[in-house]
DNA sequence: GCCAACGTTGGC
DNA sequence: GCCAACGTTGGC
């Protein structure tokens, strides 16, 4: 089982957008970036991940669970790009900011907190575990 | 709204 | 294959 961290524009595609989705999940496309491609084509089928709001929020607010593998992305003819699909499993009872992220020294070597450009990035076990703890999951 | 960081593109 | 130019992202 691995962790990942999904980010994304509220206004573009956010986390109501995916719970709408609900059990059936929805497609991870519009990827465009070789490392966040990577990572998808790494995924398993029920890892988990976070699902992080980019912009003016700037907070992991929910765990989402990867329901497809790999596969060619729909939104483009570009046989370069594949996503995975997702499906949103819980919202985070509290959020938890990047502030936070960046605050607690367990953290500080989280892709979030370094290189917070790439959308699609690994999370490690014990930052799961540290993240859900602080969001009021007990993991 | 600005700007730094990063990735990609294209000319050489 | 290098590197400058450009576009995009995302935090501030």
């Amino acid at each position: 089982m691995a962790y990942w961290l999904f980010k994304s524009e509220p206004h573009t595609w956010g986390w109501d957008d995916q719970a709408a989705k609900g059990a059936a999940g929805e497609e991870w496309d519009g990827v465009r970036n070789y490392q966040a491609r990577n990572n998808m084509r790494a995924m398993k089928l029920g890892d988990q991940g976070f699902f992080y709001h980019s912009g003016k929020d700037r907070e992991i607010v929910g765990i989402v669970e990867v329901c497809a593998e790999s596969h060619p992305d729909s939104t483009t003819d570009d046989p370069r790009w594949d996503c995975v699909d997702i499906k949103a499993v819980e919202p985070l009872p509290t959020p938890v900011s990047l502030d936070d992220c960046k605050a607690d020294a367990r953290l500080k070597d989280m892709v979030l907190v370094n290189n917070s450009r790439l959308s699609v990035q690994p999370v490690t076990e014990e930052e799961w575990q540290v993240i859900c703890a602080k969001g009021g999951l007990s993991g």
